[in-house]
DNA sequence: GTCTATAACCCGATAGAC
DNA sequence: GTCTATCGGGTTATAGAC
């Protein structure tokens, strides 16, 4: 059935966000989408399988989950840019500085991923540039400017996820903080 | 014998940053160091304790290995942070875009880390945050304003931890250069 | 498609002789 | 301080009944 895939898919992304992949058991999975070990081998035939439904399962509701809660109530198009930001904040201070970014976090934990794996990922960070990039192209055409708006973008989600990092690492939201106030002030003066 | 330890060290600081803490397995540590399993429990009471003994290595010897190398015949303040950045580049292109920092791929692995280690990857950042905090004042005195160098500190060390992962993610070199470029920018308008 | 049982292996850590 | 042997439990994945 597929009401045991979407158990398991929702499983695996809760649980590889929080304790990461390698430190999710099957068990861990098998216990949090109440399903046993037959069912589970039945809807994927690996769990590197899983992960990588896990990660397409964030690329396509990227826009539900994550771009269309952080836009709502915000028109322009700077603002949805730190508006989608500051959700990361929000993520960071929910879980007690524990957890930022689900893909940045699997991103640097696994070292030599397989290719479809790596591709996901990769994926999932296209899908955040491009949003972020038709923000700042919005933005271009007021200012006047010509702007490299994909570079920009590039720009911000380093940013954000270096942020993120420095934020958990020193327990911390002032890292957080400092950082994307310096972006910011670079944002202004690129698009002013 | 302290000869055994140092090669216990060495062998973690190599693994841990190959593979990762958690997928660097015991036989592992033991077969890179050449010690046997008593050898090693005699020298560590548990994997974590050597995890620690590494990133005290790290923090230790930041200048000798680290700022040093990258600082050599580089005068210029605001040069020196970028040829620090050129080595993480290097890092990654000596790696075939593998491996950048340690500390950050680590940090992010370990979702509830102990707070020893947690603390531990802090003075790390704490340790590259000041190396180039005070490049950043140097660089300030001489330019006559007034810069918040610390803040500016962090603002790299962001940048280039996340551009690490981007380029890491998307096997691409370009990645990193784009979100250093915007850095120089961003520096060259706040030290102008 | 779901269940139970288990194979085959690897893990961190320990015991105790030398 | 170093060696061998191993403990107890976890891991991913599979077999085969229902």
């Amino acid at each position: 059935m597929n009401g045991t895939r979407n158990r398991i898919v929702e499983a695996g992304r809760e649980l590889f966000a929080r304790r990461g992949y390698g430190a999710t058991s099957l068990a861990d999975l098998r216990d949090a989408a109440r399903v046993h070990s037959g069912s589970f081998y039945h809807a994927f035939p690996t769990k590197q399988a899983l992960l990588i439904a896990v990660l397409e399962h964030y690329r396509d509701n990227i826009d539900d989950r994550l771009i269309g809660p952080a836009w709502h109530n915000v028109d322009d198009p700077v603002e949805r840019v730190f508006a989608l930001l500051a959700r990361y904040r929000q993520f960071l201070e929910a879980s007690a500085l524990m957890f930022g970014c689900p893909i940045g976090s699997i991103a640097l934990e696994l070292r030599e991923p397989d290719e479809a794996v790596r591709a996901m990922l990769a994926a999932n960070f296209d899908a955040w540039i491009g949003r972020v990039a038709t923000c700042y192209e919005e933005a271009a055409h007021r200012s006047g400017r010509p702007i490299d708006a994909r570079s920009l973008a590039i720009f911000t989600l380093t940013t954000m996820e270096g942020a993120v990092m420095l934020a958990r690492t020193f327990r911390d939201l002032a890292q957080f903080d400092t950082a994307i106030d310096a972006l910011r002030a670079y944002v202004r003066q690129v698009l002013g």
